[in-house]
DNA sequence: TTGAAAGCGGTACCAC
DNA sequence: GTGGTACCGCTTTCAA
């Protein structure tokens, strides 16, 4: 139904290729042919048929993202980054989400790679690399972000977590804590980074290692955090700083302070990862560390762009971009004092 | 280099129609070759060129999402619920971000169609509604969502917003407010029908309207809500209510009111509209309008698929969903006397 | 400067 | 049951 190219060429008395080639600029056609078509198209509101075409260049010029979960504001946000850089140069995304699913996010996978798209974008859930070794067999280039994992040498753009937990720990401990605990995010290179940075900061500065776990990384990670939090109300002494694995889980660990009645930052300071939009409007405020996940997204975009240029596969490489801390009231203390 | 259906025919002595016939479960093959053919298949990890299939088809197995903003947790929560219905029918989500800009959002709705996508869903930002002419040359079909224009018969799937307007109001009413303003979003459908529940709701109390705009609605919405009720703390006498158009606004009226010392909600009540995940975190937890914007998401998916299928082209529908009242502190003054 | 022919990887139709 | 042939809409190559 839509207008053909040889609809256009018919009607003019000239070939397909002619008008095939206005259409992608060639310069070897004469100005007055040229502008012959180029008006006849606009006059139809001619589309070239971009299917036809992948099929042809072997190009789809479609990205493919991967995501645990959209709801997510990390995730979005990274969208966002990506969706900025591809509309310039004529990308189209195509989003699936893996409802942290290791199996399902295989499987979309597949199913991108299915589609042909150009390159893969994947904030996996994976524990192995089975899933890449397809995308490897087809030559499409892949770019993991948030989540590394060793072993896979692959290109990778993320957040340097060792740094973001060392930064908020160091920051905890800088705020007079004398007995910080980390609540644990779930398996994964990001929660294996910024437990790293916490116990760094924590044997630099000689204090002890206490650490919990949140359990799953779901819809519930304010739940998992408050949970957590009770669990480390229990202890004697308890902890007077908690650095938690991410916004989500922290907002939890507040919700617990403010139940139990705990002052905070006073008695308990409390930071997150993340700097989610609404942490300055929580009921206490929360530090956060930032991640900057638009740009993530803008350099991932980036990334997967020149490797679908480059005709060579150079070596993966591997991006960390700089955490930077945003102190709230949720850890303010030497203005309180 | 990815395995094609002709690789498979002459490495099994058969015909390319034979193994297409075997890939799409045709009746009339022997149980012998058909065995024959998708163990191979197996083997090889054979994967259907969808760009190819879709030449021939004329359907593409794709559905474009256009939105202003995807950071907007609604609109994030709209894409996890369509992509939860799509990926069971086998269908991707091909996702464009508008950034609210009505030109950007035609452009994209171009590109996804020249993409040749079966479906379009849109949460428009336009006001008339060229972009759509062109959709319906080409006879793809598309679903509105969230908001609506008058003089467009489409069909759309959105939230009874005059209900959620009145609701609202209704309910700052019933815990004893005696003025209450509106703070009115930007220009669209939703806007209005918000407006218009409110005016119903205050007249029907014999009460006076007292509207103020919030301005643009892009990604300072809170600061738009601040704004918007400083403006209001000016008047005399103060509202002791306001109906927010949205939980930004209200989030950004929220601070407004801690920063002049205003007691909520006692003094001044606030509700807002879409229930964000985190209104309940706040400093002052947000009563809210419940869209469920998954299932609203869930909805548009499946009218979609429906309009698909269709043969003939039916009378556009209009889905209206009910929204939902959740009472928090920052209106919950009953309870407090 | 222009165009004829071949083909991208599938599917549809109809004969065998 | 099986397969030949044409063709989807476009690009590529090469000859005119």
């Amino acid at each position: 139904m839509p207008v053909r190219l040889k609809d256009i060429a018919v009607e003019l008395g000239v070939s397909v290729v002619t008008v095939s080639k206005v259409l992608r600029n060639h310069s070897d056609i004469s100005l007055e042919t040229r502008n012959r078509v180029l008006e006849r198209m606009k006059q139809l509101n001619y589309r070239p048929n971009l299917a036809a075409r992948a099929l042809v260049t072997g190009k789809t010029n479609m990205i493919g993202f991967v995501v645990p979960d959209l709801l997510h504001p990390f995730f979005a946000e990274v969208a966002k980054g990506l969706t900025k850089i591809l509309r310039k140069r004529g990308y189209c995304l195509v989003i699936a989400s893996s409802e942290e699913d290791p199996e399902l996010e295989k499987q979309e996978i597949e199913h991108l790679l299915a589609r042909r798209v150009d390159a893969l974008i994947v904030a996996s859930t994976q524990v192995n690399a089975n899933s890449f070794a397809q995308a490897e067999e087809q030559k499409t280039p892949f770019v993991l972000i948030d989540r590394f994992f060793e072993g896979l040498s692959a290109n990778f753009i993320g957040v340097d977590d060792e740094k973001a937990g060392y930064m908020a720990t160091r920051h905890l401990i800088e705020q007079g804590c004398k007995r910080i605990a980390h609540i644990r995010g779930p398996q994964g290179s990001s929660a294996l980074g910024r437990e790293l940075g916490y116990r760094h900061a924590v044997k630099e500065a000689g204090q002890e290692e206490i650490v919990v776990a949140s359990a799953s990384m779901d819809d519930q990670a304010d739940a998992r955090g408050y949970d957590a939090m009770n669990t480390l109300l229990e202890l004697s002494p308890r902890p007077d700083g908690v650095f938690c694995f991410n916004d989500p889980n922290a907002i939890g660990a507040l919700t617990a302070l403010l139940d139990a009645g705990v002052k905070i930052p006073d008695e308990i300071a409390v930071i997150g990862v993340g700097n989610l939009h609404y942490a300055g409007l929580l009921r206490v405020p929360l530090s956060s560390v930032d991640q900057d996940s638009s740009a993530l997204g803008e350099e991932a975009a980036k990334m997967a762009l020149r490797l679908i240029e480059a005709k060579v596969t150079s070596r993966p490489k591997k991006v960390l971009l700089e955490p930077k801390l945003v102190i709230r009231t949720s850890t303010l203390r030497n203005a309180q004092k």
